[in-house]
This record gives structure tokens, sequence and C-alpha cells, in this order.
RNA sequence: GGGCUCGUGGCUUAGCCAGGAUAUAGCGCUGGGCUUCUAACCCAGACGCCGGGGGUUCAAAUCCCUUCGGGCCCGCCA
């Protein structure tokens, strides 16, 4: 709740603001153009804007200004220059001493906003016909990080899993387990997916089942008994080895909301109601098919088949009205294959006057030989790759810690191999498609999860030897103004701007920037580790306010770890 | 065919929406650093017509047009 980087760009905002009035001018906030810079801790480039407002040189502007500038006692804003047209903004010493301070008196809390209001978050959603693939868990991860960024920046997050428990997959699924042998000694959701593919591979062959199928639909939509049965079977299967995966991967859900309630609950046929009181609606071949002309979609949309069943748009956007009613904020992890449907999902909201959900799109992952299917067999499992990664982590931790019990090794592999896994996937845009490759998903060498959890262990450890040997304690007072270091520095400023990187995350949904971030706190710690010795500090209070800085370190890692949903190990 | 999206050193990637100070970082490559708090580390170096071509602007990786290449979509599937 203790603003940092966030209260230091209001400051300067304010400070700026002032300045620029006092030399008889005037600038909306928005026109401030504030940025980060390698040249100081905030640089504004206002004077450009201001220059081509009121038709004058831009550089002199800034001299003039910097000139008006006027700071307040104990400010976060030390100092003021002008850099030809720029105005360099620089923190105080103040600022760096309120950092540490900050970071010790909120610890894991550090970088949380105050409490707001609401937000029902559904991700990962897959089809219950199969495993979750390596191109799912892009969906998950983006998910489960966004949910624990938006936690930190103070939103009562709910996060659902949508489950598709009666579409035509489903039905496939259900005429499958009829037809072919579970091998239940398998894990669950894999010996469903064995048997899906073999009725897909079936249903190619001969399209008369096709027929089959299409009852096996009418039956669940008008309730019978023994067919939902099926499907209940069948899914439960399913969704709890995708629960297990979720569980390994560190990724929770709040609730799993039935697709089938709204069909049960009458909230479906309320939905087609609601969207055939609009006028919009027209039938097409039997089909009811709403009209989005105006919303810029050229083709109408089903939302009922010629013989009378739902189809998956309708159930959602059943799901999505009651969503809207559970919440201030709704949004959807989708993939870019939902990027029209989701669309056309939104205008149809509009019409019937429902608050309409955020989508987050994320791109496909690819393998070297194609797109993946779950019908064809062709994907690659979140198990397989875990089971992967997690081996191969075991060989580093084994070569690299010999003397530790296998235990251990197993624990930090764990540890290791999933984060990386997360941290790979969470490094890169959503809007950029991969392509998935063996030989970079089992890498280690690279600056990634284990960089940073090396960091923190390096930090834990150093604590540790310093508990031993000085006595240290965590509640030792210190004076945070003997830390003047250049590294010591950079590394204060990194730690301030977590709460800035939680807001632009939060605001811009976008989990990416904290990857990121994390690295690049990694990165100052380290080098701070690397010039400065600490335990070894000549100055008792020195080395008592460096011995603060590496618990700062500590907790800041383990925050910026935690919101990735990325464990921190204390010794690997 | 139409729509959406991505294209940044050999490979991966930030910045693009809100245009401005030498284009970010990693892997790989070259060279250096462990009798000192964990070397899964640190330091230095080479490698870029920001896909191509036009345009707007005092200023373009960023905005507009066009073109090429990859991905996704255009089902009474989900």
């Amino acid at each position: 709740m203790i603003s940092l980087f966030l209260e230091f760009k209001a400051q300067a905002t304010s400070i700026l603001k002032d300045a620029i009035q006092e030399i008889g001018l005037e600038i909306e906030d928005s026109e401030l153009y504030f940025e980060t810079s390698s040249h100081a801790d905030l640089a504004s480039r206002t004077a450009f804007k201001l220059a081509s407002l009121y038709k004058q040189n831009p550089k002199e502007l800034a001299t003039r200004i910097v000139s008006a500038i006027k700071i307040p006692d104990s400010s976060y804003v030390g100092e003021v220059s002008a850099s030809g047209p720029y105005i360099n903004f620089h923190a105080s010493r103040h600022y760096l001493n309120r950092t540490v301070a900050a970071v010790l008196e909120e610890k894991e809390k550090f970088g949380c906003g105050a409490p707001k209001n609401k937000i029902l978050l559904e991700h990962t959603s897959a089809n219950p016909n199969g495993p979750l693939h390596v191109g799912h868990i892009r969906n998950s991860i983006i998910g489960d990080t966004l949910a624990r960024i938006l936690r930190r920046a103070g939103y009562d997050v709910e996060v659902q899993y949508y489950v598709n428990d009666m579409g035509r997959q489903i039905a496939v699924v259900s005429w499958a387990c009829e037809r072919f042998e579970l091998d239940l000694s398998k894990k669950s959701d894999s010996a469903i997916a064995n048997v899906y593919i073999k009725a897909n591979a079936e249903l190619d062959k001969n399209p008369d089942y096709v027929k089959e199928i299409d009852a096996i639909m009418e039956k669940v939509e008008t309730g019978d008994v023994s067919t939902i049965d099926s499907f209940d079977k069948a899914v439960s299967l399913a969704i709890s080895g995708i629960k297990e995966t979720l569980l390994r991967l560190n990724v929770a859900h709040d609730s799993f909301v039935n697709e089938s309630s709204f069909l049960k609950s009458g909230a479906v046929h309320n939905v087609v109601e609601k969207v055939k009181a609009t006028g919009r609606t027209k039938t097409d071949k039997g089909a009811l098919v709403v009209d989005l002309s105006d919303y810029g979609f050229e083709k109408t949309l089903v939302i009922q088949r010629s013989n009378g069943t739902s189809l998956y748009t309708t159930r959602d956007l059943a799901y999505h009205e009651w969503k809207a009613g559970q919440a201030d904020r709704i949004i959807d992890v989708l993939g870019a294959d939902h990027k029209l449907i989701s669309g056309q999902l939104k205008a149809t909201l509009n019409a019937i006057g429902v608050k309409e959900p955020e989508i987050v799109i994320f791109e496909f992952v690819s393998l070297p030989e194609g797109s993946m299917s779950t019908r064809r067999g062709q994907f690659i499992s979140a198990d397989e790759l875990f089971d992967r990664v997690t081996e191969s982590a075991l060989e580093q931790v084994d070569a690299r810690r010999p003397e530790t019990s296998y235990e251990f090794k197993k624990q930090v592999a764990e540890m290791v191999g999933i984060g990386a896994v997360r941290y790979d996937i969470v490094r890169v845009s959503p809007e950029k498609s991969t392509v998935f490759n063996w030989k970079e998903a089992l890498d280690f060498e690279k600056q990634g999860a284990p960089y940073i959890q090396y960091s923190h262990a390096r930090a834990c450890s150093i604590l540790e030897k310093a508990k031993e040997e000085v006595a240290w304690e965590s509640s030792t007072e210190i004076e945070p103004s003997f830390l003047v270091e250049d590294t010591e520095i950079d590394l204060i400023k990194k730690m301030a701007m977590f709460d800035n990187i939680i807001d632009i995350g939060a605001r811009e949904l976008k989990p990416h920037v904290l990857a990121i971030y994390a690295r690049e706190l990694a990165d100052a710690f380290n080098q701070f580790y690397r010039f400065v010795p600490v335990i070894a500090a000549e100055d008792e209070k020195v080395r008592a306010a460096r011995l603060a800085l590496v618990d700062c370190a500590r907790i800041v890692l383990a925050n910026s770890l935690d919101t990735l949903g990325i464990a921190a190990p204390e010794s690997m």
C-alpha cells in the first residue's frame, strides 16, 4: 500500500505542472509525456508539445520550466534538470531511504495496491477431451499470472474454468467411451484422449456415425438422464487429469463452471429470448441467426440449430450474462482462434445491454510439423513437458549440488523446471505466435526463471551466513543513508519500481512486463553482489545497512516470483 | 478471395497503442574474472539499412498507404 515510484511520478507531475503554470503556460496531464529513461529516473518530453502549442523553442522552454521548478521539502524528487528539450527528474535520498523502509515494513505485502473492485477472470477452459497440451498452458500461465498481478494490484479476483460438458466434442468422447475401452492404468485425461482420437478416426472413415453423434446431442439437450450421466463420467475423468496438471503448474481456479448448468437453469432459453426481443434475429434455413452488421460483422451469428438445440455461442452468451452480474469487470483469456467469435459475443451482449468482457487474446503455439490438434493426436502434453523439463533440471541440480540429498534435489528440480516453463511462456508477449522447440524448452543456460530463483537463493544464503557469522537479525535498526554505491542505488530504484510494474501489468493486462522486471531486478541484485561486500563490509553500520538491502532484495525477488507463480527456493 | 495479427543482429526477444536523447535484453560467438558472502554469477567486445518500398512530420522501429513472408479466423464445431 506504500506507493514509491507511483508516488514519485505523482509528485513529479505536480511539480512540473506548477512550474509550467508559473511561466504562464498550460498543459493537460496527459501531455506531460513522462517516460523512464537511462538519462534520468523520470524524463518529460512535454517541452516538445509546449513548443508546438506556443510556437516556441523546446530547449528554451525546458530551461525556463526547470528554473521555475520548486521542489517541496522531503519530496521524492531530488533534482530536476534540463537536457536539451528534455526535463529530467532524479529521485531524492528520501525516496531511496523510504523504499528500503517500505520493503522491510511491508515484506510479502510490498507492491500491493489499495483494495479495488471485483474481477471475474476466466482462463484455460480447455475442452475435456484430453490432457492439456503446450498450447493450452500458454492460456493457463497468462491467465494465472494476470490473476496474481490483479490481486497484488488490489482487485478481488475470482478465477473460473468454464467446462464444456455438453458440446459436440464431448458427445464424441461419450460415444468413444461406449465403443472403445478406456485404459485407466493411464492418467485419466490421457485415457480419454486415446479413445477420442480413435473415435475421430472412425468418424472420418464412416460419415454415417455422424448421425449417432447428432442423436446424442439432441438427447443431452432434452435432458436424457443416461446420456447426461455418460457425459458427466467422461468429463470428470478428463477434468480430474487436467486439475492434476494445473496443480503441478501452480495454477489454481476458484471454481469450475459447467456449461450445462445454463441450459438446465433456463438461462440459455432466456438469453435467446432477449436476443430475439432486440429484433435482430431471423430464421435462416431453420436456424436462428443474429444480425450484427451494424457492429461490423458481415456474417450473421447462429444461436440455435435448425433442430432447436443450442450452440457453444448460445451457452457462452448465457454464461457471460450470468458473469456480468457477479463482478465489476469480466476478463476472458482466449486463444487467437476465438478472435472473431469473441467479437461477435461482445456485440451480442452489447445489443442486449449486458456488460461486455475484456478479452485477452494470445496467439498459437504450434509444433515444427504444424498446428496442434487433440483430435488428431498431434500435440505435446503439458505432463510430458513437465516430466522432461524437471528431469533435465534434476541433472543440473545433481551436477551443481552433488552433496545434497535426493529429496532436496528432487524438490529443487521441480521448482526450477516448472518455473522455467512458466517463465519462458510468460516472458513473450501474447500476440506473438510461437513454435514449440524441445531444445529451447530444456535449456537452462539462458537468463530465465532459474536465474531469478538463484538470485533469491543467493540472497537467502547471504542472510543465513550473516546470522551465523555476525549474529544478524532482520529486526536490526539500520540507516539506509549508508547505501551509496551505484549498484546499491540502482538496486533500490529497481525495487521501488515494483508498484509501477504491477500497475502497468494490471492496467494493460500484460503479464510479460513483470517477467522482464523480475529479470532486471535479479540483474541489479547480482551486480550489487559482485561489486559490494556485505558480510565483509568493514564498517558495522554499513554492513547492517547492506544486510538489510539484501533482505529487501530477497523480499522483492520473492514477491515478483510469487506474482509470476514461480517458486522461490531458499537454496538451490 | 476477405478480415485480424506478427515480422527488430545467426536464433529468441523489449520498445509500437499515447512519434522525440546513443534501438532492449538473453542465447550463441570472442576475450577476461572464483584462496573473498552460492560462478545457475560478473565484466568487456563483435554482430542491426527495426521485412521491402512510398508518404506524414522539425523528428518514424513507433503514425498512414502499399507490397512480401509467417500465424489465426471466415462451420447449424468449440
